[in-house]
DNA sequence: TGTACATCAGTGAACGCGCGTTCACTGATGTAC
DNA sequence: TGTACATCAGTGAACGCGCGTTCACTGATGTAC
């Protein structure tokens, strides 16, 4: 049963893909080969053709899982609507309720520090990524090519709010879904005007 | 080698402490039942006389890692100490190294939404409890017994920069030391900023 | 262009291994007399 | 109080099971002539 070349590309890309999204809904340990195999519709068989290990996978998974949300915040803010829109799309309960399709920092970050070092590095990447775009992006519209000290600041507490109440958001989902919803809808609220004012 | 009732009760006791130690280290998934018996100095046969399954332990051992420190955070704030003591020793280099003496927050809510009912409620509970001592109790000193609004935001922005915040400077801790010390530096001046100002 | 053959992407059975859990056993504890 | 016995906390071997990984095999692809 071979395919063609560009069928095996595309075949190894949806492999990723899978990964990137049963990653972000379970956790790093919370997926098997076999499974991601299926979900990209394969037997678990012909995985080590495409990748050494589970942990090779794992990497390039969770770079492909932050890099594309990276990109489209990067020309959001560079097409000059600011970081409120992005804010407005990351506080909502459709995001806390698709983990796997959404921002993968609150779900793998925690995973980082154990995993290896590959991994450790995609997501540490992600994060230095996200906090360079809003350090450099101030509320008034204009660009900062050399951040100050204010505008690390800004960046550093808004990624740490919008990692922080998605993960607290989505631990009170189920045991307390009215705190949940009140955690999205204050912080919707809240970190623009925090943003705005600092 | 029966031992008395009450060194049974205290080898049982030290069971969870251990389970709460090594869980808040590599969260629920990545500790078993055999480590955790090793660690509080036992062999792996004698769980099942203690506890149903791993996950009732798990669940009394999430319960254990948040009440202790919630009840510290009660007792300064009713003392009339504020939150600013709490913010600086919650946003340190060291609680950033030994995670399975720290908040359990950072490690164990991302696992909540995907454990057992009484894990997921156990950590839940911890939460709500947060929210609440910060929202009843302001900047000013004065206890809020029915928060407003503005309290709530308060309460809801502050433990979502200290749990982000953590995350982010434990995922970046190994692949970019500086960075992760600077998430830490950074927050521990912007974020009583913030709860002062707001 | 057509044919014969080598290549190799994907299959599915099989492998060790570690996990959660069970269980017969041990021997100190606690109790009945 | 002292003794004989039942209890039961902890031990360590054993159990299924699922995991990551390997491998002989299949058959469509791609190539040599």
């Amino acid at each position: 049963m071979k395919v063609s070349k560009e069928q095996s590309q595309a075949n190894r890309q949806a492999i990723v893909e899978a990964a990137a999204r049963l990653y972000r809904e379970r956790g790093l340990e919370g997926v098997g080969v076999a499974e991601i195999m299926a979900a990209a519709g394969f037997t678990h068989g012909g995985f080590y053709g495409h990748f050494d290990s589970k942990e090779a996978l794992a990497a390039e998974a969770c770079e492909h899982a932050l890099k594309a949300p990276l990109a489209r915040l990067r020309g959001q803010l560079e097409s000059g609507e600011g970081a409120r829109p992005y804010f407005d799309r990351y506080l909502r309960t459709e995001h806390r309720d698709a983990p796997g399709l959404g921002c993968a920092m609150p779900t793998l970050a925690v995973d980082a520090g154990r995993a290896s070092p590959a991994v450790s590095a995609a997501i540490t990447s992600g994060i230095a990524g996200y906090l360079e775009a809003f350090a450099t992006h101030r509320p008034d519209g204009t660009v900062a090519a050399a951040p100050d000290e204010a505008d690390k600041a800004r960046a550093i507490m808004s990624l740490s709010v919008l990692v922080g109440g998605m993960v607290l958001a989505r631990a009170t989902g189920s045991a307390a879904p009215a705190l949940s919803d009140e955690i999205i809808d204050v912080l919707k609220k809240a970190l623009p005007e925090y943003w705005d004012a600092s």
